[in-house]
DNA sequence: GTCTATAGTCGGATAGAC
DNA sequence: GTCTATCCGACTATAGAC
């Protein structure tokens, strides 16, 4: 797990600050990318302070002033994580939130908001069962946006807010009011909230249920019930 | 801030353990109690590796073996401050807790039983604006439910598993289904879950609503939506 | 009961060789 | 690029005086 011989020379780019990510990459991006990928299981388990540079930098293979190489700070590394888990989220959801604001733009009917609010929760339930790294991921950001750290701007402005945003715009458009309606931002809350009791919340959320892993079925089942407070938006309300 | 001089005299009983709690207690029980809230709301705020025991002697005017000396540990200390969580948290909800029981032991209607988790969910919600100490409290627990400490078995099974219990029950009566129907147990986490979106959530939500604090005023506007969403529950479903 | 002084540990960061 | 060795600050906990 150590290599030791170089075979490229001398560049003329000796990176005393940091290694930009640059177009050409060499050697040492793929230690990079190791450290990141540990450094995001360990501060997804625990919190900034709990997690230690020496238990990243050992279990990444490498030693502690490496990490200080690649990121200049425990807190870089914190950053670097949270810009990883910013940029797949993205991915993620990307097609998903353009086809809401599509249908936002138009002039759609309640009934048409109602579905794509369901495809953006689905959407984002998806993030549950996507990868084995998808807990440690939305723990990190829960964490984050609880405790507020050096990663909060960026994890509020990118994910939490505009999910928040469209979410309270598309139940304005069901329940056919302003999408400034204090109510529709209420709910909207409370609907991601309800998602996030099983993500965030997941440990404590499997064991209320009794289940061991929250696969297709349990996902499927989650769903059901978002569906269903979905369904009764608009129709209950004086 | 500091007292110099001692008024009694030795009283034969060296507490070489710990001053357990007995009947007759004398001075610095003032001095346990003064510890006990500046680290309830320390603990609050911050996860127990990030509070620090300095921290907390300084700001209750002790000096640090005095902590040693009341709580053992750090972590004593802060069982200590779960205990008192818990004990207020009953005292808060035992009535609509019992009356609800009561609800369930007879024979009721769906209509009784949701009257009944509305009061439920009103005196937990009263827990938001209860004290000023409230939202830090909300904090501690809600901590460590998720990332579980030296105190989580005792806030899970005295706070979070009763709760729970609790609402799965009453949302299966007004389904008029099995208790044990996974989807009322889910439907039992994502209520409470819609809850704790304006309680541990506090300051994300504030953020979102653009609301400085939540008073009689923001309370109303969540529990009118809760309400709603206890509306839809056994109307929607197939 | 409460203090001062200190022991013992650990974590983040740096210096400098290779 | 990556390492070894080390510094230094901060923390919990204890010893022992008053």
């Amino acid at each position: 797990m150590k290599q030791s011989s170089k075979t490229l020379p001398a560049t003329g780019k000796t990176p005393k600050t940091r290694p930009v990510s640059t177009t050409g990459y060499r050697k040492g991006e793929e230690t990079r990318q190791r450290i990141l990928d540990v450094a995001l299981k360990a501060f997804g388990e625990d919190s900034f302070i709990a997690v230690t540079t020496r238990h990243i930098s050992e279990a990444a293979g490498v030693s502690l002033p490496t990490l200080q190489y690649y990121f200049g700070s425990k807190e870089g590394l914190y950053r670097g994580c949270a810009g990883a888990i910013v940029e797949r989220y993205r991915r993620h959801t990307s097609s998903a939130a353009a086809s809401a604001r599509e249908v936002l733009n138009k002039e759609s009917s309640a009934e048409a908001a109602r579905a794509q609010l369901k495809a953006v929760i689905k959407a984002l339930a998806g993030l549950l069962v996507g990868s084995n790294q998808a807990e440690a991921w939305a723990q990190f950001v829960a964490r984050e946006l609880r405790d507020p750290g050096p990663a909060f701007e960026l994890l509020y402005s990118s994910l939490w807010r505009p999910g928040v945003e469209l979410t309270t715009k598309l139940i304005a458009r069901i329940r056919g009011c302003s999408e400034n309606d204090p109510n529709a931002r209420i709910q909207a809350l409370m609907l991601i909230s309800s998602l996030l009791a099983f993500q965030s919340g997941r440990s404590i959320s499997l064991r209320a249920m009794q289940w061991s892993t929250i696969g297709q079925e349990e996902l499927a089942m989650v769903l059901f019930s978002l569906d269903a407070q979905i369904d009764a938006i608009g129709r209950d309300h004086s």
